[in-house]
DNA sequence: CTGAAAGCGCTAACAC
DNA sequence: GTGTTAGCGCTTTCAG
């Protein structure tokens, strides 16, 4: 047995002989060093790490016990160049300014990690960024990819479905590519809002859209415009934010200035349903429910704060991620398959702050 | 000049010759399918790709041309293996229920991605799967981790330290290691505290602390106390949470049963303090600041809100974002560096929930 | 079951 | 400046 290693021959007459404690992790020890202090083939060690192989008793012993006195943990980079899979799912993301999505990619971390998968982060800002960050993502090999957010070039994402890349969009649909997606029925919870407030009583609504441009806040005005319609309201009042507690709370400002201001609002997200609340209460002077009635969407841990008490529409997050999940695992294993579409119904939940039987004031 | 990638021969004959559009990104295109195409060596489109070779105007033309045609985009799983460089940085983190920690990680990203780094984000539970993150990270040959959670063991760090990659401690704080830390000065946070609310005349004085074991915690509370002992108060009451809304609620419940209930409550973190502001307006009708004041720590978003209008330490999240990088980024030079330590003071910001000027009752 | 050998796609000497 | 060559650490045939 020869050591085709000269670097690394010190090193390891010195780790196997001199000292007694062996290191946990040592990332310049090789299966070429290995093998040399098990007394077998580099490629016998190769094949004790490799599940399923097929590897005699004798051979799994030595080779683990030399491992293990050398600390010997693998280059997953080594291995990934030669397998073509990386383990790798990259996740491209917006903003985590809404609480909505940390609570999202949390979950999306610890699904990936029990099924032995990791996530390379990626954050971008405007729609260039997403097409930045897809090709970084893609020369690192990532084995699959999630989009968060925005919207990607069409010649990108078909590209990447087509050339064995899976990318699933989470909440996002997107006409023009070819990219299975995943997301909340946004227009069916807009419509479920549309529903209720007319059937309480409702007669002055406004609606407080999230970025232009947002695929969400646009079917989220969709469904619910269109509910309205078919109920025989119009007159709508509509104003704009950016999903932020301070869009939210300056859109309501302009709303509750109005001589005919609305006794109901319906917020694209819950964050600017919380600004929403705090102006019509601190700024106005108006008690919430009695005075206006406030729906949001998300349904983001806060919601369910008694300072919010918050009526609006759950997504269901853990449907949600599992299903993205399978989505692209199936992809990753049945690589030619076919374009896949899943929409999954929110939930109306009806809080304080709009709805509620008991119109009681909020907490305070 | 020899194809030697006859796999891709087809591959290339036809995207070259045949198809019009070029496509965006192709993996199956290596350097050697470029120096095909252009006529060069394989070294010649590999020295075009490397910042400050020296190729003439010419290669570097028919090479860039020949990588335009093919959609080449380079492999960065092979380049990191011979060059022990991923420039990936991971970054483990326990949970972002703590509205602190989006904001955190949101500037690591950003802040990283401008530097060239790509993140790998590793969600932990327990102590072992820090440890087990913590190796499969290594197992990727990161550049260099970020923790912001939780101890990990000595051995392994010191390992990490002493072998070249670079850990730094974010936020915590651990004596046996010989990894970097930057943080907060929450002892320091903790005694502004004791002080003003001292000053402002609370005798009765409580501080709710977050999980047993967290360096945070012990660390406000350990300022805290000790600043209260120099001026001379004892009677301190204490009850544990665990960082959550919920758990500052129910401590807050406990606290506010009793006989001999405190007229100030100092918690370890922001989102306790809400829970405990919650509980105060919403089951014991006390108004805060009046009969009840009520501290933070860290300065989320929502403190600044008019529902909760919290009192708080701000903790500069900038400085210690870029300063731990800053820390990560010179130890990534300079390996055989020294143990850097860096405590960055909080701010006390006051609101409305204690100390204000004005105790005017709170927003609603 | 095991070792030898051929690459994965790339960088980095090294001669020319 | 450019091509040749030798690996990076690993998996995977392919003979035996």
């Amino acid at each position: 047995m020869t050591t085709r290693n000269p670097r690394r021959n010190t090193t390891k007459t010195q780790t196997a002989d001199a000292l007694p404690a062996a290191p946990v992790f040592s990332a310049e020890v090789s299966q070429v060093d290995v093998a040399d202090l098990a007394g077998v083939s580099q490629s016998a060690v190769s094949r004790v790490f490799t599940p399923g192989a097929s590897v005699s008793d004798e051979t799994r012993a030595k080779v683990g016990d030399a491992a293990r006195r050398l600390g010997y943990r693998g280059n997953a980079i080594a291995r990934s160049l030669v397998t073509r899979r990386t383990n790798i799912i990259a996740i491209i993301m917006a903003s985590l300014a809404n609480p909505f999505y940390p609570v999202v990619l949390e979950r999306f971390i610890t699904k990936l990690q029990e099924l032995g998968y990791w996530v390379l982060l990626f954050k971008i800002t405007d729609q260039q960024a997403v097409d930045d960050a897809l090709l970084r993502a893609l020369q690192y090999r990532v084995d699959g990819v999630i989009m968060t957010s925005a919207v990607l070039s069409s010649q990108l994402a078909d590209e990447c479905s087509s050339r064995g890349t899976p990318v699933v969009l989470f909440n996002r649909y997107e006409y023009k590519t070819k990219a299975s997606a995943v997301g909340c029925d946004h227009a069916g919870g807009g419509r479920l809002v549309a529903e209720a407030l007319l059937r309480a009583g409702h007669r002055r609504l406004a609606f407080i859209a999230g970025q232009e441009g947002s695929s969400t806040s646009r079917d989220r005005e969709a469904g619910f415009t269109e509910r309205l319609g078919e109920l025989g309201y119009s007159g709508l009042l509509r104003e704009t934010g950016d999903y932020s507690y301070e869009s939210g709370r300056a859109a309501a400002r302009r709303l509750l200035s109005r001589p005919d201001r609305p006794d109901a609002i319906f917020c694209a997200n819950d964050l600017m349903a919380c600004g929403v609340i705090d102006a019509a209460r601190c700024e106005f002077n108006l008690s919430v429910p009695e005075s206006l009635a406030v729906v949001g969407f998300d349904d983001i841990p806060m919601a369910a704060w008694p300072a919010y008490d918050l009526t609006t529409i759950h997504q269901p997050i853990d449907r949600l991620v599992d299903a993205t999940i399978e989505t692209l695992v199936s992809a990753l294993d049945n690589p030619g398959g076919e374009r896949i579409l899943r929409l999954i119904p929110g939930q109306l939940v009806i809080r304080r702050s709009a709805l509620a039987q008991d119109a009681a004031n909020l907490c305070p």
